[in-house]
Formats: structure tokens, sequence, C-alpha cells
DNA sequence: ATTTCATCCTGGAGGC
DNA sequence: TGCCTCCAGGATGAAA
């Protein structure tokens, strides 16, 4: 399930393919996913990026933004099994590519997304140099700071909550790009049970829980993601962190810190995996 | 204000 | 081997 460390594989990726390329034609195959201003009129504005420059591939949160010359652009949310794959032009294309991006030359680039979870944003018009108010605009939802880069001051803002700290952190309008993997493991590096009222965190926890997203998101982003059921990179390649989980898929294996069994819950209708020891509410 | 719940989907896992 | 049921969960929107 793409979080942000995966989205940010996929940009990385995806840039050196589609950057400065111009497109020959974009199709898709599944029109409930489209979403935003463009969806209305989809074929027009798919019709329109015909022969348009490439000119950015970036990511916002667990969003990926592809932006064109004309200034119409895509954010694609990935929602639980979405993923970019390479195809060739030569064979039939998967059975879930939803989109499809026809570049000069015989490369395409697909968007394939088996459990359709995912959608896809039209914009007619995109300022990427301050995208976050468009994507309002368009019925986005708000995202609050990107988890790798907010600062302690933001972090201690928002946990001002009464709310478990687990759910303020899958909250994206409050922290954006964490998901159920890193929200787990963040908290059981910082010893942390996620049924734990915010506020209730003392400045060190707070602190600790800050330094540990940061550092786990980096080291992620690092190892290439995570790969739990589907994520790859547009090459296929799998991510090579989930080696690195210590909870997260870990139910009934020991802790690495003191050998208990680390145990699942279901915490804001969301499994969640912690170390009943290390984690004491 | 906050939290729970249903919804969207398919493929994989486990039971028999 | 195969059929059936259950379940995973990101985001959203309604209901409690």
């Amino acid at each position: 399930m793409p979080e942000l460390p995966e989205v940010e594989n996929i940009a990385i990726s995806l840039r050196p393919i589609l950057e400065d390329q111009t497109v020959q034609r974009i199709t898709c195959r599944a029109p409930q996913i489209l979403k935003g201003p463009g969806a209305q009129r989809r074929s027009a504005f798919l019709k329109a990026l015909s022969h348009q420059h490439i000119t950015a591939v970036t990511r916002r949160a667990k969003r990926l933004i592809i932006g064109f010359q004309n200034e119409q652009a895509m954010i694609f949310q990935l929602g639980m099994t979405g993923k970019f794959l390479l195809h060739d032009n030569e064979g039939a294309a998967h059975k879930h590519a939803h989109l499809q991006i026809a570049l000069n030359g015989s490369q395409e680039v697909h968007f394939i997304d088996a459990r359709r979870f995912g959608r896809v944003w039209l914009f007619n018009r995109l300022d990427l140099r301050n995208p976050d108010t468009d994507m309002l605009d368009a019925g986005m939802g708000p995202l609050g700071p990107d988890a790798p880069t907010i600062s302690r001051k933001a972090f201690l803002a928002i946990l001002t909550t009464t709310r478990p700290v687990k759910t303020l952190l899958l909250d994206q309008s409050r922290i954006a790009g964490l998901g159920n993997i890193y929200v787990d493991e963040s908290l059981f590096a910082t010893g942390i049970h996620p049924a734990t009222p915010a506020n209730t965190l003392d400045q060190e926890k707070a602190h600790t829980l800050h330094k540990h997203i940061k550092a786990i998101l980096k080291r992620a982003i690092r190892y290439g993601g995570t790969t739990i059921m589907d994520f790859a990179n547009p090459y296929g390649d799998m991510g090579r962190f989930h080696k690195r989980l210590k909870v997260y898929g870990r139910h009934r294996q020991s802790c690495t810190k003191c050998n208990t069994p680390i145990k699942r819950i279901v915490l804001a209708g969301r499994g969640t995996h912690i170390c009943p020891a290390c984690q004491s509410q």
C-alpha cells in the first residue's frame, strides 16, 4: 500500500522516463477513476494532452503529480494497489491498466490498479509552484505538512488533541504522507501505544516521535519503499524496506527489542501492530 | 468536535 | 484441487 516513501520512489523512477518527453496519446479504460475539473469532459482533457510536453513529475504527500507544458496536470492518488509499469507496446496490456500514457517511440507508462481505490485527478490549469490551493479547489482533501520535513514546532502543534495518536498520524489533513505501516513502525520505535491520547505525550516522547517519523521515512525512501502486496516501481522492482519492519505484519513473531510476541489489535478500524511490552499504554 | 461505520474493489489466504 | 468466505485498507462521506 503506497505511502509516502513508495510514492517518492515512484516519482524518482518516473522522472527520467517522463520528464521532457512528449506524449503521443493518453487513454483511459476506466473513466470512473477520473476526478477533478477535467473529469467532466475527460475526452477533451485527454485529447488536449496529445503532443504535449511533460514538464514535471513531482510528489506531495502520497500524491504523484504529472505536469504538462500547457499547465494541464494529473494527480494520482494510488489508493491501496495503484502502481505504474513500463509497457513496451508489444503484447497485451495488464488487465488492470486503467490509464495508459503512450510516449513518442514505443514506450508506454501504464497506471495499474487492481482494487481500483486509486483516483486520477484532472486539472485544466495547475500552478505547480503552489499546487496545494489548486488541489483544494478541485475538491481533493486538505493536506497537512509533509511528514519527512515537518518542523518540530508544527509537529508539537498537531498533538493538542485527545484523539488516539495513531488516528491523528493517519489524518492527512494534520500530517501528510503516513499510512498504516509507517505509523505502526514510528510508534513502536518510540515506545508509544497507538491508543495513547495525543495530548498526553510528554515533551520528550513527542520529540522522539517526531525524530523517529522523519528517520523511518527517510530510511524507507532510501530502501526503495516497502512491498507488502503490490508495490513496485515502474520497472517492477519491489521495495526492500519490508525486511526492516519491526512490527508491521509481524503478528506473533518476537519483538526485536524484548522477544515478546508482537500483537495485532484493531484501532480506528485498522490492523495495528504493537509490542505489548515495549508499548504500554 | 470527534469517532465509528459503510463504501468502494480484487486477489490472496485459510477453512473444509 | 477447488470452492467458499473472509479480509486487507487509503480516502471519503454519512451517521452516531
